[in-house]
DNA sequence: CTGAAAGCGCTTACAG
DNA sequence: CTGAAAGCGCTTACAG
């Protein structure tokens, strides 16, 4: 391991010299800087991380956060795999690493307790356990954060823009001339608020048509997976079994119902249609004509980043950023001869 | 923050026996070691990571090469993203933490230079690009590694025995009937078995039968993705239609193979048989009754981690560690009414 | 059983 | 424009 010393020995130059040179700053004659570089590429040194760490207080290193108890498939999940790839992409332009902050590293240290300890430079909070008292005590440290899926007090939230999605999706049904649509929800949380806002948008917008939204119309799933979308379509269409449309608040809930509604004989979308939420790769090839929506993963993650990356340098974070999440039309919806063209 | 010294301060003793103290190593008496500890905890004290690395030049960071050119998923990659996830829990347990080596970190560093910058104790490779001559100079480099796809010279591969596999899907055609039984492969690359093993061993099993494997029932994919799938079946079928059965080195090309065949009017598995391979959650819903292979991604994880912690405890590695690929059964391939029973 | 000294590789004022 | 000194927070021989 060649180091700074090295490098003075050859040039004749000191330690503090060759820093300067080597970061850019200082006051240097070009000539200086110049021999300096070409001795240190000539010599292949490489910087040592955890020395410049521990003197200037910098690891350049973000933390993570990424359960996803919710869906339980981690790297794999449809919205924050993608997401991650391009958040990584970015912050190593910028010459930082990424690191997870995990609750059970090292006899269950905290995240924060894992952040001082490798002196973590700002956190992407991706998903964490619902409710997590420690992600107040995050807020308070004064670490930078982002987050993107979570509202979390004091943390600045890049998220897609659920509400205008779900008016999207009521728009739709009612352009086609449904007139009776349900509503198939996940567990509503204020924290994490996907489900609710797309209800929200969805109910805003069939009252703005005045046509109020029935109650009954809506069944809120307990889960976010195949079986528990199955489940509460069979409720909800026991109950309501004169809708002719559903929309479902993710892909993954939207196979469910509709294998449900193959398995009792109904067609899509001649009895009943569907739009779901998240152009789920996963789903997709069983149901390459689900309607849905696809959020902006590319652009969460580079507005991510740009919001961390600048509150680390000291500007001030907005509260919350809206992506626009992009309605797919495929033929899972079906037209009641209307003029309006969609 | 609060440093080793405060704690010698508050306590009385020195920074050595805090040191000491908290690492559990040295001679003390029980007493004092009880005294710092507790004195730590009450005070919150977190351990500075930087200046332990600069100091013990241990790190403890686990570099990750996973660059997924073959498939272009990243973390959603069928085998890697729940590789990966299994890994990370392990090596957190043990107290590392991940760190991901990439091409495009800071202007283009080498994998080797960022494991330097970072001191990393170990790496990963999970799947590199393919031929990468920085492969070589990472084994080479001394710094302890273990691969999980890709064969290197000098580092241990923990991987799935693909040949048994492909023996074990001639068996099943064999078995139920079938004798004209294709293989739709994907590139064959000595260092990135995958594929020509799984054709190795079909091949050696079927041969095994007495009955010679003709050379023009192979048809080689040229990419991993559902496309290649489509168009590999096609050349295939079209030189030769009377295959009742096609062995498909992974689920993403089975279900390419899958969708040519339904659309020339090819039932499966009433026409055509297929058994494909990953267990793809991406493809199982598509394709629910497809027969495949599920890769044991926690066990090979499992013992990857296990390899390289004692490769960094100094413990030399195997050449390659072989997991069992499992069978599993579902119902698309057709029996030809034999006996014997499977 | 405990501590004084030196060092890990870098950077930051400060002096000249 | 360049360098001597001190410090970042920890650990490792070594001495007693």
């Amino acid at each position: 391991m060649i180091t700074i010393y090295d490098l003075a020995k050859q040039t004749g130059f000191s330690a503090p010299t060759i820093s300067k040179a080597l970061n850019g700053n200082g006051n240097l004659s070009g000539e200086t800087r110049q021999t300096i570089i070409e001795a240190a590429k000539k010599a292949g040194y490489t910087a040592n991380m955890a020395a410049k760490a521990l003197s200037t207080k910098h690891s350049r290193l973000i933390g993570v956060i990424m359960e996803d108890v919710a869906m339980k498939r981690g790297f794999e999940h449809p919205l924050f795999g993608g997401l991650l790839n391009k958040f990584r992409h970015e912050i190593e332009m910028a010459g930082y690493d990424l690191l997870f902050l995990s609750k059970h590293f090292n006899d269950g240290m905290s995240y924060i307790e894992h952040c001082r300890y490798r002196d973590v430079e700002g956190i992407l909070v991706v998903n964490p356990i619902d409710d997590d008292p420690e992600m107040n005590a995050l807020a308070a440290s004064g670490i930078p954060c982002v987050s993107t899926n979570e509202f979390i007090p004091g943390i600045c939230t890049v998220v897609s823009d659920n509400e205008s999605a779900g008016q999207m999706a009521a728009r739709v049904f009612f352009e086609a001339g449904h007139t009776k649509i349900g509503f198939l929800g996940a567990p509503f949380r204020e924290n994490s608020p996907a489900a609710l806002e797309r209800y929200k948008g969805f109910k805003t917008e069939l009252e703005s048509y005045g046509t109020d939204f029935d109650e009954r119309y809506l069944e809120v799933c307990d889960a976010w997976w195949d079986q528990a979308g199955y489940d509460g379509m069979k409720k909800l269409y026991e109950r309501c079994p004169d809708i002719t449309a559903v929309f479902v608040v993710c892909d993954a809930l939207a196979f469910g119902a509709m294998k449900y509604l193959l398995e009792i004989g109904k067609t899509i979308p001649d009895d009943i249609s569907v739009i779901g939420f998240d152009d789920d790769t996963t789903v997709l090839k069983a149901a390459p004509n689900l309607c849905t929506f696809r959020q902006d993963r590319d652009k969460i993650a580079q507005l991510a980043s740009e919001v961390l990356l600048q509150a680390i340098a000291g500007v001030p974070s907005p509260q919350v950023v809206r992506v626009q999440a992009q309605y797919i039309s495929r033929s899972s919806v079906r037209r009641f001869g209307r003029s309006i063209p969609f």
